[in-house]
RNA sequence: GGCCCGUUGGUGAAGUGGUUUAACACAGCAGCCUUUCACGCUGUCAUGCAGGGGUUCGAAUCCCCUACGGGUCACCA
């Protein structure tokens, strides 16, 4: 149990879980059930300024629904609790007083407003910013003075000079910083929460994690952590950073970046599959090393490590996604995507809110007509809006297909026989092509298309006897009769 | 600007000094199949590993420099 490998995920709760988030809490994931460990959620809330109303809840939903599963959080409760930073400040404020007891950090009484102008006065002197370390060795005089004016002190973390910390990182090898290049940063906030730096540490520690997975954004940090380890003489866990994930132009992803989707509750709500998901995202930064990409959880709770995990950063393409979610989708039972795609079907106003049981039964032919088709569930809308509307548009590759010199033959015939069919069936309908194929002569794509185009409007589609069939033998020959009667002679 | 990190095709990537004439997958293109449309299948797609120097019998793989991209330098995480 000495040896038991612990991870963590730790969100600030500021919004929504970020496809970034969620492939740092699946690689987190992964490799503590690997390994055979724990996997932690704790929220970072330490920022009340930031802090939004059930965004911690929304994420672990979220989390969830992805199949990421946790063994100790603020929900469940764990040996090691609270998971919940906020509800942490009694803790902090034990180790903080230590380390003012034992000089390792000091009373600083600048004010906010004074660092940031003191910054300013840096860059604009073509200087590299590094904070204010004037309240370093502050007499008690002084102090008195300050605490006179009604000033109230932050906490600065005393970093010790002429020294290099080195950062073991399991994914890019030695990384190592000079702490000269470093402040002395702040680790309690005037109102005595302490900032990130400082808390992650002392939960990291006492909750016993082993192996810290998290975005390359925190690279520069730890030495910092790492100095804070130091000071309380402690052992501090295993770091691996991973590489940031790009939007399609190469560049990093901003928060207001509409060209790709980035919260995972979006992609659930357009119908997407969760385990399509993690698929996608383990493979942004992970392979196996083989030949295969379609891995199950089971299958990469097995193979994920993370000496295979790229040190360069990742693009996110869409089009992959889609691929990847199509690839699971098909593989689905139809009952399953039909119940995926009510709600947009509903939502469109096509299918009524309590469908009869002949309505769901045509929903069902339609889905599993464009089920290996889908990208996504939302895409059943567009895709079989016609089968539900009374027009359809005609685009300009269809309007071209009308103009083909057997058209109005070949939809004069086809109009009479289906007028005519006392049952329509798919079987029926089937034998009424053959028919008309032997009257008018025309077969494959001269046969098939002016009827395709006529009746549905594109010169795409799915299978026509089908479409043909689940459109219904009145609507189709009402949209006969307005292109046949639109046809030049 | 300082400090750190990265750089293999349009994209994800394999590759850890010699079976690499650089896997595999997505996208693209061409074709086959299907009386239409898709699915599927087959083929094609980096004279080249950011550029330049080294080291070596031999380098995408090791070293140096340059360029470019990114992270960070917050009382944000």
């Amino acid at each position: 149990m000495a040896n038991e490998v612990r991870l963590r995920y730790a969100p600030s709760p500021t919004g929504h879980l970020h496809i970034g988030g969620a492939r740092t809490a699946l690689f987190n994931y992964l490799f503590a059930r690997r390994h055979g460990g724990k996997f932690i959620v704790r929220i970072e809330d330490t920022d009340q300024t930031r802090n939004v109303e059930n965004a911690a809840e929304e994420q672990m939903k979220n989390l969830k629904w992805l199949g990421i599963d946790w063994d100790e959080s603020v929900d469940i409760g764990g040996p090691y609790g609270p998971y919940r930073a906020m509800d942490r400040l009694d803790i902090y404020r034990r180790y903080i007083d230590q380390l003012l007891a034992e000089g390792k950090a000091y009373y600083c009484y600048a004010t906010k407003e004074e660092l940031d102008a003191e910054r300013e006065e840096q860059i604009a002197r073509g200087e590299t910013p590094k904070i204010s370390e004037k309240h370093r060795n502050i007499t008690p005089e002084q102090r008195e003075q300050y605490e006179r004016e009604g000033r109230v002190p932050s906490i600065h973390f005393r970093v010790p000079e002429d020294r290099v910390y080195v950062v073991n990182d399991l994914i890019r090898g030695e990384v190592t910083f000079d702490s000269n290049g470093i402040g002395d940063f702040v680790i309690c906030r005037p109102d005595g929460i302490p900032t990130y730096n400082f808390a992650v540490v002392i939960d990291d520690y006492l909750m016993k994690i082993t192996h810290v997975v998290r975005g390359e954004e925190h690279l520069s940090n730890t030495p910092r952590q790492l100095m804070i380890y130091e000071a309380f003489g402690w052992e501090p866990p295993l770091f691996a950073h991973l590489a940031l994930i790009l939007n399609q132009d190469g560049k990093k992803m901003s928060k207001r970046d509409e060209s790709i989707i980035q919260f995972i509750e979006q992609y659930r709500e357009l119908g997407f599959l969760p385990e399509a998901i993690v698929n996608f995202l383990v493979l942004l930064g992970w392979s196996s090393g083989g030949e295969e990409e379609i891995f199950s959880k089971q299958q990469l709770i097995e193979q994920f490590s993370l000496e295979r995990v790229s040190k360069a950063p990742a693009v996110f393409d869409t089009a992959k996604m889609h691929w990847m979610n199509n690839y699971y989708l098909k593989r689905k039972p139809l009952d399953t995507i039909v119940e995926m795609c009510l709600p947009h079907l509903k939502k469109a106003g096509f299918v009524e809110q309590d469908p009869s049981e002949q309505e769901m039964e045509r929903v069902r032919g339609i889905v599993a007509l464009y089920q290996e088709e889908m990208s996504y569930c939302a895409q059943i809308v567009p895709f079989s809006a016609m089968f539900f509307l009374d027009e359809v548009e005609m685009d300009e590759e269809a309007k071209d297909v009308l103009r083909e010199p057997q058209v109005p033959e070949v939809l004069a015939s086809f109009r009479k026989h289906i007028e005519a069919l006392a049952e329509y069936t798919v079987e029926n309908i089937k034998a009424l092509l053959k028919e008309v194929q032997k009257e008018t002569g025309q077969k494959g794509k001269a046969l098939f298309m002016p009827i395709r185009v006529a009746v549905t409007g594109q010169a795409h589609g799915r299978d026509l006897v089908q479409s043909l069939y689940l459109l219904g033998q009145s609507r189709v020959m009402k949209r006969l009769e307005r292109v046949v009667s639109k046809l030049p002679e």
